[in-house]
DNA sequence: GAATATGTAACTGTTGTTATTACATAAAAG
DNA sequence: CTTTTATGTAATAACAACAGTTACATATTC
């Protein structure tokens, strides 16, 4: 969801756009796209003023911002589960298991994020446009 | 969690585990440990066997189970949140960013998978080992 | 000062995962 | 063949994570 929210303020190049209007586009509630703004600031992603005829928007330009980052930004957690209960460590291997996996997790995480890497939200928005051809500067 | 199981089993070599004692490696509860079996066994990673004096043991030497496998084995759906609503198609943006980030993101697990499978059970084993001094096949 | 839009808190609902109990069934052991 | 053992599976509960909703204080522009 983050990344259709930066690819509606990428498509609006420049322009403030208020999260209200970004909501709508997701078919959400504002507050939920105000949360994730808040995420996205703290990643100097976008820049946001309050008050009247304000809102959010990129603060670099959507070729130079690419998915990693996004990722980032937004997924605090791991992406792979770590189990609630702590494993037994009577076990051998349940003693040392863990910071191995993270390790291990850790590798396999980065190398999709390299693989983030490479697009950007230009290039999302590119990809949108060529598979989508009635896609002009509307609505939002 | 998969692979802690796997890596217990790994770890006894040949020998046939129970469900109970799996789980009391891995803290959890048995029913936990047999339903994942399940989903390992239709990877054809392990074999069970009922009855008396029974159990589960991997169906090929660890040297030859990568953790791309157990991931694709145990995570049936996708790592990148869909939103259960859908997006806006009056939106340009909304209307074909779908299946655009689900190629970008199947490009990015792909990635991920890639690096996983640079690692096999052997090898998880080998780096418990160094990291845990105090390894040896014991009580499970 | 009025209008507008964000920041934030509180609460609800849904979903997915882990956990627990219970029981039928299959296989081995005697 | 009967007993023992362990899996397969259902029903249910506990719990965390996330999306949604309402409400309101605060900041900024006009």
């Amino acid at each position: 969801m983050a990344v259709h929210v930066l690819a509606v303020l990428a498509y609006k190049e420049g322009d403030r756009v208020t999260s209200a209007r970004l909501a709508a586009s997701v078919n959400t509630n504002p507050v939920i796209v105000r949360r994730l703004l808040l995420s996205l600031q703290r990643a100097r992603l976008v820049e946001t003023r309050k008050g009247a005829g304000s809102g959010s928007r990129l603060s670099r330009s959507p070729g130079r911002i690419n998915l990693a980052e996004v990722y980032r930004a937004v997924e605090d957690v791991e992406p792979f589960a770590s189990p609630a209960r702590k494993a037994n460590t009577a076990c051998p291997v349940g003693h040392c298991i863990r910071e191995t996996l993270n390790r291990v997790f850790a590798s396999a995480e980065n190398a999709m994020e390299r693989d983030l890497e490479k697009t950007t939200l230009a290039g999302v928005i590119g990809m949108i446009k060529a598979a989508c051809p009635g896609a002009a500067k509307k609505t939002g």
